[in-house]
RNA sequence: GGGCCCGUAGCCUAGUCAGGAUAGGGCGACAGCCUUCUAAGCUGUAGGUCGGGGGUUCGAAUCCCCUCGGGCUCACCA
């Protein structure tokens, strides 16, 4: 419900000739529920604004609104609503069936976590998983089919470097053999230090492009370990990918489009390799195909595009990638744009920071990283033995389940509180606390929630009455909601849903510790404002990619 | 050097796009609250040159200019 509008209506009356009335909503509950500032009332008469504000507010006429009381505060008309009926008004809305309006009909490709076979998964691959799957729940939310996809780069250099060091170094595999050839990568990378081994590692990829046979079946069976691992790791994060596309996929076509571009005109020769020239737009040189003939990223990515926009039938693909890429994309959205495919127009590339570590960069290559899986276990298991302590007699396999699930909470509402412009420092001491402003505080207050209305059993239907700023307060942020929605939805930006989630579970919390529900003569309308919030913070929660817990 | 991003208490962070009322939170510290809906909670206290300097404005963390610090990026990696 937005009660501005009301407000504007009564101050027309009140101000007949003015015509834009900026409303705003007070910092402080205490001064009132709506302001009218009026600073350019005064610019406009020269006078001073406080002197505005108390004649105004001697002509606003509440009768029959939904106000209960204006008053002037300085340069400030703030407005009173009446509670009850407010309350009555957002709880009615709140519990309609479509919370959100539905847009028409589309598909829309999320393409996200782009990791390379051969190499470990780590955090950076977390927070880009994360963002993607709740971007995703974003779309869907507004009725949108959204094609989860991901790009895996499963050829290349590092491919021949990892493939080099495990036919070479004759290490045992141990444990996930796909995290296992994450070592074997950097363990190589270590090992080629001679020209020697540099020229052996050549030919390797080489090879490898020529189809060698008994290269491909190493490179197939080393591939099918990493891809194993992915869909661990997916799983655990509870991500359901649609399609997955892969680089060895789309070099080919790529390649093809790549001179068809050449020759169109579009793209153009220089030192024997294929690039586009776009310094005149400000987006210096790009090499697209190697002078020795290989299909570099960009090329691959035009035989993606092919691939996504056609073979998909999507009529948008938002590419979530690291902000590494940024000048990357301009100049991929550009060649279509020269091209004159549509796909410039309908490309978009979500951008956010890279996660670090104190000691720098994180790198696959010097093994300076932390894995998802490393991270993972340390906040399950910590976790664990808290469902232990507080439920000691549940059996140990729905204890792990919670568990599995409060780690989940914490790893994403970690990654999505942050704003996505923002780096992210990596220290274990932040991620391995489940109080405050985390992911667990919010599934705690949903449990709370849920805990009361089970012990009421069936309550009464009955209006809602607001007693105290307690309740107010939830009904308030509750309030907020439809508005923090269409924020994220049209950013594209789950922080602001992440950020929303913390200070609704905040209302709850204090209106739990305040407002007693079951032996109370209120407990109809404060189970009704529970209902509410349950539906509200559901929806958030899985918004985040997360499911509400029941028990914690 | 050019482009983009970040700089808010000891640490982490919201607010910056659309300028307004004493700059919100969290962690950590200190002091309280569990025979009463799970204390992963609640209530207080202490802690701030909003990197710095100019400007615009009745009013600037927010807009403009300059400047300092950090990160990413700028032709054959992805």
């Amino acid at each position: 419900m937005d009660f501005k509008k009301e407000a504007v209506k009564v101050l027309k009356k009140a101000l007949p000739r003015e015509k834009d009335f900026a409303i705003e909503i007070p910092k402080d509950a205490k001064l009132g529920d709506i302001a009218f500032p009026c600073f350019t009332l005064a610019e406009k008469e020269k006078r001073n604004p406080s002197v505005i504000a108390k004649e105004v507010v001697k002509k606003i006429k509440l009768k029959g609104t939904i106000f209960t009381g204006v008053t002037s505060f300085g340069p400030y008309i703030n407005f009173f609503l009446d509670k009850d009926r407010a309350s009555q008004e957002i709880i009615k809305e709140l519990n309609k069936k479509e919370l959100i309006k539905k847009s028409k009909p589309e598909r829309v490709m999320v393409e996200f976590f782009q990791p390379n076979t051969h190499k470990g998964i780590h955090i950076g691959h977390t927070r880009n998983v994360i963002i993607g799957e709740s971007i995703s729940r974003i779309l869907e939310e507004k009725g949108i089919r959204v094609v989860r996809t991901t790009y895996g780069g499963d050829i290349g250099p590092h491919v021949a470097k990892c493939l080099w060091g495990y036919m070479n170094l004759n290490l045992k595999p141990e444990g996930d053999k796909g995290e296992w050839l994450g070592r074997v990568y950097a363990i190589a990378n270590e090992k080629i230090n001679t020209e020697q081994k540099k020229k052996e590692v050549n030919s390797v990829n080489n090879r490898l492009y020529a189809g060698d046979k008994s290269l491909v079946t190493v490179w197939k069976l080393t591939r099918n370990w990493s891809i194993n691992h992915m869909n661990k790791v997916l799983k655990l994060v509870n991500t359901k990918m649609n399609s997955f596309l892969w680089e060895s996929q789309v070099e080919k076509s790529g390649l093809k489009i790549a001179k068809q571009l050449l020759k169109k005109g579009v793209l153009k020769e220089s030192e024997g390799a294929i690039i586009a020239d776009l310094t005149k737009h400000g987006l210096e040189v790009v090499v697209i195909v190697a002078k020795d003939g290989t299909p570099l990223y960009l090329a691959k990515d035009l035989g993606l595009a092919e691939l996504e926009f056609k073979k998909h039938k999507v009529s948008k693909v938002i590419h979530v990638v690291a902000v590494e890429q940024l000048l990357y994309f301009k100049q991929l959205f550009k060649i279509f744009e020269l091209a004159g495919w549509k796909w410039a127009e309908n490309s978009v590339h979500r951008v956010y920071e890279l996660v670090g570590l104190k000691e720098g960069r994180m790198s696959s290559r010097t093994g300076n990283l932390i894995l998802f899986t490393e991270l993972y276990e340390k906040m399950f298991n910590l976790a664990l033995t808290e469902v232990q302590k507080r439920n000691p007699k549940l059996k140990l396999k729905k204890q792990e389940e919670l568990s599995h699930q409060i780690a989940m909470s914490a790893m994403k509402y970690g990654m999505l509180s942050r704003d996505l412009n923002r780096k992210i420092l990596f220290d274990y001491k932040d991620w391995l606390s489940f109080e405050g402003n985390t992911g667990p505080y919010i599934q705690y207050s949903y449990v709370r929630a849920k805990k009361i209305l089970k012990k009421l059993g069936k309550a009464r239907a009955q209006m809602i009455k607001i007693e105290n700023d307690y309740e107010y307060g939830l009904v308030n942020q509750l309030n907020k909601f439809p508005a923090v929605y269409a924020s994220a939805y049209k950013k594209l930006n789950p922080p602001v849903i992440a950020r929303y989630a913390y200070e609704l579970a905040t209302a709850f919390s204090k209106f739990y510790e305040h407002c007693p529900v079951i032996k109370s003569e209120y407990s109809g309308s404060r189970a009704k404002i529970i209902k509410t919030y349950l539906i509200v913070m559901g929806k958030v929660i899985h918004l985040l990619g997360l499911k509400p817990m029941n028990m914690m």
